[in-house]
DNA sequence: AAGTTTCC
DNA sequence: TCTC
């Protein structure tokens, strides 16, 4: 019987198809605004798989020479994120149990063949409120553990529209994307998955 | 180290 | 707090 680690909620089929239709066009426009980048891993450079931006006060990069941070401009144009948009506020307000606003939304664009490595979310200097995970287009197979590198993992599938929440005892909960499902969803024309990640970055 | 790997 |  798998039991998701603690603090660890998944919850199926929260978004119905309007509103990921809502949330899509809105990253549309957020994308159009701050295009996508291809993040670098520290000290090698090495590119990630996936391709990100961010929208809200902040947003989270990492490139070669500067590694994970959080700024207020996009590394390329220079320029201020996008605002978060209404919808993304409203779905975090539903879920996150915090008064707090979320100050960034991370994007990542998965194609076919981007994964994403167990890691934590410790860019943060506030490790208290929870990460609310969004999913949109093709289905992934997500994986999650416990607080420490080592430990046992249980993976699960994840399809559009599902939210996950990483909150109290699982906000340090390793994660990542063992592999993206092709063509398992009608919402994006050109294929591919949508994660949006709201975080909040300041106690 | 959001790196290697767990997927199939 | 800054950096990876």
């Amino acid at each position: 019987m798998q039991v998701l680690p603690k603090g660890v909620r998944h919850i199926p089929g929260f978004l119905d198809r309007t509103r990921q239709e809502q949330l899509v066009e809105a990253i549309r426009l957020v994308v159009a605004e701050a295009p996508l980048f291809v993040p670098e891993m520290p000290k090698t450079g090495k590119p990630m798989s996936v391709r990100m931006t961010n929208c809200g006060s902040l947003g989270w990069v990492t490139d070669r020479d500067r590694g994970y941070r959080y700024q207020a401009q996009h590394p390329v144009t220079g320029h201020p994120w996008p605002a978060m948009p209404d919808v993304l506020l409203e779905i975090w307000n539903a879920v996150s149990a915090s008064n707090k606003t979320p100050e960034a939304c991370l994007v990542n664009f998965y194609s076919e063949e981007a994964r994403m490595g167990l890691h934590q979310d410790r860019d943060e200097r506030d490790l208290e409120t929870a990460v609310v995970s969004i999913s949109l287009g093709d289905s992934c197979l997500f994986r999650v553990g416990g607080n420490t590198r080592g430990g046992q993992t249980m993976s699960f599938r994840l399809e559009s529209g599902d939210v996950v929440v990483l909150g109290g005892e699982g906000r340090l909960a390793f994660h990542g994307v063992d592999r993206i499902y092709p063509n398992t969803s009608t919402l994006l024309k050109h294929g591919g998955r949508v994660n949006l990640t709201l975080r909040r970055v300041n106690p």
